[in-house]
RNA sequence: GCCGGCGUAGCUCAGCUGGUAGAGCAUCUGAUUUGUAAUCAGAGGGUCGCAGGUUCAAUCCCUGUCGCCGGCUCCA
């Protein structure tokens, strides 16, 4: 039997039998260390800890540590899954089961569904499995005699006909359970300490929906008990703030029934937020240089068959209403109409950029099944922009709108956001509008701007739209969870499509290059953002109630009153609490409005002209007069502060 | 749209595999006049999402429909 030799990741090399495994060296550094491997790294490839390794390699092992091990950790308990769901239901059809973000799932053709009593049995199984210790064996196979070997198994099969090589590799667990799999896996189930079922999903093969649907089983799994109960916690903690819980305590906004799903109705105390947001916007649309406009909320089908949206967008649109005769269309873009403005005129290389920036509400059908409270609707407004330039003046626009959207993103409390640039496939398809010329401009561009600002950016290949490449910035909220927000992109097609031009220096007309930016996105979905980052407790200067005034008795309530009406002449949004009830009672139901400060106002403070404040952060600030209160408050509200 | 779950008072939820419904909070009334997270008492309030069907009898079983939730897919 040859020797190999192994080079260990501090350079040491160990000369050893080719059938040594990753867990005999493991052993022979430290018990420790074998008893904390999960998987190994041979020549930089994921290696089963048991796997034989067969020839000169560099080999390094993998703990608990390491990020790649916990996918592997989790894939493995997704095996273990499905030889539990095996074991009880043996005529079931496996799908595939990876590990995902949080967890793992696995996919099942079965015909009846699981209901949640079965998800407890199975997770049972799964415990009664992992506690006989299994090991995960390898096994090599030959496509032919694989096919056969599944032939009962026709998801299987139709991934080892598409996916797999002459021999590949198996894994087995238990007496039931062998799976067409790449691996790695954990060397044996006790490695196992701590995942939960979680829900049971539709999920069809592969992801079409021209295809069977399955029956998905998600589950989350970490290293330790610990681990995954702080998950849970997390997930819990995300219950909490959900937008459309606190939505209704907060009395912000409500979606009804009568008038249909996916349709928006602000509040009062909903719409004072909107308006802040719509406020700050417009504002910064006049002080960057944009043209503030209106544009209609319907047009003729006519205008939508030259944008070509009645065509490639036409599965997202309402269906048009007959008018006299003529065919009009809800808006599902503004992109149209701000179009329309700009070739309302001749236009010479001396007005532009032309920026038409606009608040414009625009109507998309969604399929009922994928509504989601603010976040995902049928009706939302847009701060939308459209800016047409030369293709000298390209690079400054788009650092320009970056530059917009960090600000509008420190603006509202995030500090931490991801840029992505979407890219083209160089050419290699025919499927993207306009010519390589263009692309490598507005590619060359946008790159450039990131770099200009020192943006982290992420590239993706092949991911942009159509019409044109584009940058996404995705904010981090405040426990972590990313969305994705502001859009910077580039169409060449419309400008192409509406015969769009100006006249250059040369006297010649000439295409303008045409940029689509929106920063919130959507207003109805930056607001559910906000309230889920803030768990409802918006800075003083959103805040839609900023003071509550609390009367200790009825004799009080005059002076709260008076107190009230110098904060409203202050600008300072405030309401009194004139109830005849115990001043803890309107502070636990101004903590729970989650109004930044309450006022509280006896003998003493109608006295001494002052208020007794309470910040609904850090309790009893203690009294002052009210014009300190206001100078104070004032401040926070005028810096837009975030923090109190 | 599809799969699964759900829909009971303004809100949050109970309601024993069929005998026309109950709690807490909220509301209203009365008492209490209160100093930093729930004062006490009484009262009112539901065609059990909607429409059919089965049954002597339906909140409960069946069918359809509307809406919500978790996913699939897609995006802002």
């Amino acid at each position: 039997m040859s020797n190999i030799e192994i080079t260990l990741p501090d350079g040491s090399k160990q000369s050893v039998a080719a059938e040594t495994r990753p867990i005999d060296i493991a052993r022979s550094i430290s018990p420790r260390l074998a008893d904390a491997a999960i998987v190994a790294k041979v020549n930089g490839e994921l290696f089963d800890l048991t796997r034989p390794i067969g020839k000169d390699a560099s080999l390094q092992i993998l703990t608990a540590k390491d990020p790649e091990s916990l996918y592997v950790y989790r894939h493995s308990t997704a095996h273990l899954l499905a030889a539990a769901v095996l074991e009880l239901y043996p005529e079931t059809k496996l799908g595939i089961g990876p590990p995902i973000d949080n967890g793992f799932y696995y996919d099942f053709d079965r015909p009846t569904p699981f209901t949640p009593e079965d998800l407890e049995k199975i997770e049972k199984k799964m415990w009664e499995i992992q506690a006989r210790s299994l090991p995960y064996e390898r096994v090599l196979t030959q496509k032919d005699e694989g096919l056969k070997k599944y032939s009962e198994a026709w998801m299987k099969c139709e991934l080892i006909t598409e996916r797999a090589d002459q021999v590949f590799s198996e894994y087995t667990l238990g007496p039931y359970f062998i799976d067409f799999c790449r691996g790695p896996h954990l060397p044996d189930t006790s490695k196992i300490k701590a995942f939960k079922l979680l829900s049971i999903a539709g999920a069809y093969w592969k992801g079409d929906e021209h295809n069977k649907q399955l029956q998905r089983i998600y589950g989350t799994a970490w290293f330790t008990q610990k681990e995954l109960e702080a998950y849970l916690k997390q997930v819990e903690e995300a219950k909490k703030r959900d937008h459309r819980k606190l939505g209704k305590e907060l009395d912000l906004f409500s979606i009804q029934e009568l008038a249909g799903p996916g349709l928006i109705f602000f509040h009062p105390k909903g719409g004072i937020l909107r308006k802040q947001l719509e406020d700050w916007m417009r504002d910064q649309y006049i002080r960057r240089g944009y043209s503030l406009v209106y544009t209609p909320h319907v047009a003729r089908l006519d205008l939508w068959k030259t944008s070509g949206h009645a065509n490639f967008y036409a599965e997202n649109m309402f269906k048009p209403m007959e008018v006299e005769g003529a065919e009009y269309q809800l808006k599902p873009m503004n992109c149209p109409f701000h179009i329309l403005i700009y070739a309302d005129r001749q236009r010479s290389y001396r007005d532009l950029p032309v920026r038409l920036g606009e608040l414009g509400t625009v109507y998309r059908y969604e399929r009922s099944g994928v509504l989601n409270g603010l976040f995902r609707v049928r009706g939302f407004t847009q701060d939308d922009a459209h800016i047409f330039c030369t293709q000298d003046q390209i690079e400054g626009e788009v650092v320009d709108c970056l530059q917009f959207a960090i600000d509008t993103l420190h603006t509202f409390g995030f500090t931490e956001y991801e840029a992505e640039l979407s890219t083209w496939d160089g050419g290699a398809s025919s499927k993207y509008a306009g010519s390589a010329d263009q692309w490598q401009l507005a590619e060359n561009a946008l790159q450039r701007a990131t770099e200009k600002l020192s943006m982290k950016v992420k590239v993706s290949p092949d991911e942009a739209a159509f019409y044109g490449p584009k940058i996404d910035v995705k904010l981090v909220d405040a426990i972590g969870r990313k969305w994705q927000l502001s859009t910077v992109q580039f169409d060449f097609n419309l400008p192409a499509r509406f015969g769009l031009e100006y006249i250059a220096e040369d006297g010649k007309a000439h295409q303008p290059l045409m940029v689509h930016r929106a920063l919130y996105g959507s207003i109805e979905r930056f607001f559910g953002i906000l309230i889920e980052h803030y768990a409802g407790a918006f800075p003083v200067w959103l805040a839609p109630v900023q003071a509550i005034v609390l009367p200790i008795t009825d004799r009080h309530t005059g002076y709260a009153k008076s107190v009230q009406q110098q904060l409203d002449a202050a600008g300072v949004r405030a309401t009194v609490d004139e109830r005849s009830e115990k001043v803890n009672l309107k502070i636990r139901d101004a903590q729970l409005q989650k109004i930044p400060y309450m006022l509280v106002v006896g003998d003493r403070e109608q006295e001494n002209r002052q208020v007794a404040v309470r910040n609904r952060k850090h309790g009893d600030q203690g009294a002052k007069p009210v014009e300190d209160f206001i100078r104070d408050v004032r401040a926070l509200i005028d810096s837009k502060a975030v923090t109190e």
